[in-house]
DNA sequence: AAGATGGGACAGCCATGTTGACGTATCTTG
DNA sequence: CAAGATACGTCAACATGGCTGTCCCATCTT
């Protein structure tokens, strides 16, 4: 009765940065949860209008951000199977967003881009991400700015780290 | 030509906290989206051996957080149709991990709370998300963490950060 | 007593993920 | 050069978790 036990972390509140209070980590995942949705929201929003969804901007997204992609680095990126990649990309392709042509040194390659149009698509997409979030970095301040940065790639594995570095084309 | 066009962020590169450059925008979306995927991957892998999905485990972790929750209070929480809402909660009432009791001001009302094995489940859960974060926010630091949270907090649309705050307990 | 509200249920649709099986073109290697 | 690996595509079937629309009951409010 006098002794808590050693589960209960009132005991030892910074026993270890690797066992941190309850709340703040409660704070974080639902922080993380409600900031995530609600950015995209607004995206979600557009993309209903024009008739596609999440995963069509996440391929739009990518696929504007390295250009000439294969198909492959896409799948590794998005994490789905080719069969769910492939729907989505045969529907922005009807819809002339994006265009495809063969690799140049592996012809069995398709390199993927957005054509003006998906472009221009893209462009509008990402205009509303723009707005939610450096609303959001303004108020923050540059230097909170660098911290979220900081924990949310402490939140990516180490051997998935040179991709998500390799888009920021920040080396590895 | 001599001028570029006022679209132009070269131009104007710290013109405005609210139109930041383009990659620290990008920066932001894409470890957003990696951290967040990344942080729930671990818990997928344990709902699924138990049969369940995200959308449980999202009621799990709010009723877990408000015991005695009114059903309309988790449905404004989770913005998804009472429909949708319905098929979880019977899921998850039929397993026996949530429970309900008639409120008792308005015996209209129904309080969600978990049993026994609903509180055991949603720590095992939660042990899972404690882990990858607090790895996250110890590698980064505590200046670090409150950053991520404000910034989080700048996404949230204002008439939500009650609902939010409150579920933190920490006002409105 | 009438209407508003909290909750539940049935039916059907859609988006997006999954497996599994196969086919074809191209590259690589013994 | 033949054999196998790889990049990509497609067909089919299924699961999850959103959605709309409709209707119902119990209870609270007026």
């Amino acid at each position: 009765m006098a002794v808590p036990s050693s589960s209960n972390e009132l005991f030892t509140p910074a026993a270890s940065p690797l066992f941190l209070r309850e709340d703040e980590v409660r704070r974080g995942v639902e922080l993380l949860y409600f900031g995530y949705t609600r950015l995209t929201r607004s995206v979600d929003e557009l993309l209903v209008e024009h008739g596609f969804g999440r995963a069509h901007h996440r391929a739009l997204y990518f696929i504007a951000r390295q250009p000439d992609l294969p198909v492959n680095a896409l799948l590794k990126i998005l994490s789905i199977t080719k069969q769910s990649l492939g729907r989505v990309l045969n529907d922005l392709s009807a819809k002339g967003l994006v265009e495809t042509r063969a690799g140049e040194q592996d012809r069995r390659q398709k390199l993927l881009r957005l054509t003006e149009s998906g472009l221009a698509f893209e462009a509008q997409l990402f205009e509303t991400l723009r707005t939610g979030l450096s609303a959001a970095y303004a108020a923050a301040g540059q230097e909170s700015v660098t911290g979220f940065w900081r924990v949310l790639e402490g939140l990516i594995p180490e051997d998935e780290k040179p991709m998500v570095m390799k888009l920021q084309g920040r080396g590895r």
